[in-house]
DNA sequence: CAACATCTGCTTGTATACGAACAAATCTGC
DNA sequence: GCAGATTTGTTCGTATACAAGCAGATGTTG
């Protein structure tokens, strides 16, 4: 018979979901640096909801931006060495640390936003509008 | 006039595409390390590109799999202390360090595939196999 | 052949990212 | 009101991820 011989294995990490979500991840945390000065992605997502959300315990914080207590205790300590954060225990709760923004931290991420807008725009400019509408749709349902 | 108040930023993090392709690989690298034994997704894709290419230099299989050489030296390592991967020196370019798979690291990656395979199914069950092709194909674009 | 540039691998420093274990504070059920 | 469960924040260990700087090997060019 002509199909006998076993063919050899086609797995193309290339081709791998998981291996491209890493990589695109990596191009646009480049990306963003190169646009914005002084704060990482994590570290602006941080300034960002608390200019969304206003002061939250340092835990609240990390599960509306995605990082485990681990992780936003070091973030949190970050922004405060800079003057972008202060912290500060609740009166009815001796656990929590409420965190929120200082004057400095405002004024920085009113400047880092024009800096991680421009950064999106580099990301997906490879991609059409209509694209992007898409893309973003299917990512959102992804997660 | 009505509209003389400045209306309060919209600026909603959950929305930028960069925090949520970091999310969205979060949520892949959690998915793999469930189905995936003794195996992350960097030390996976570093065995399936030298099941891909046979032996390859250090660094350049560190450009295969998207690490610098400070990060691929750490997965090599890894990769080397369980015996799946071994190095040696090549005779022509007395810098090349030469990695290859050893038959552990061969069983271990033909283990692992199905695994991951199964990863990948759960990552985008959420998408209708209409939706995987396109997301596929907006990934790839955009990196 | 000699000066120069490049490439390779290594080290250090910084920054996520998460699991696990822990103590203190709070809440819940009875 | 009190024992048990939960929540919060911390620490430690492990694993990417990258910039910058280094030394040794190799390639290139005059």
């Amino acid at each position: 018979m002509a199909n006998e011989m076993k063919k050899p294995d086609p797995y193309q990490l290339s081709q791998q979901i998981g291996y491209n979500l890493r990589r695109a991840n990596q191009r646009h945390v480049a990306i963003f640096a190169k646009h914005v000065d002084g704060l990482t992605p994590t570290q602006f997502a941080v300034l960002a909801r608390l200019w969304e959300c206003g002061a939250l315990s340092q835990n609240k914080l990390g599960r509306l931006t995605a990082m485990d207590s681990a992780t936003i205790k070091g973030v949190v300590e970050r922004l405060r060495a800079k003057g972008l954060v202060h912290s500060s225990a609740d009166q009815n709760d001796q656990r929590l640390r409420l965190v929120d923004l200082t004057q400095a931290g405002r004024a920085a991420f009113e400047i880092a936003l024009d800096q991680a807008l421009a950064a999106r725009t580099e990301t997906v400019e490879r991609l059409t509008p209509d694209e992007i509408v898409a893309f973003e749709a299917l990512l959102a349902k992804l997660i």
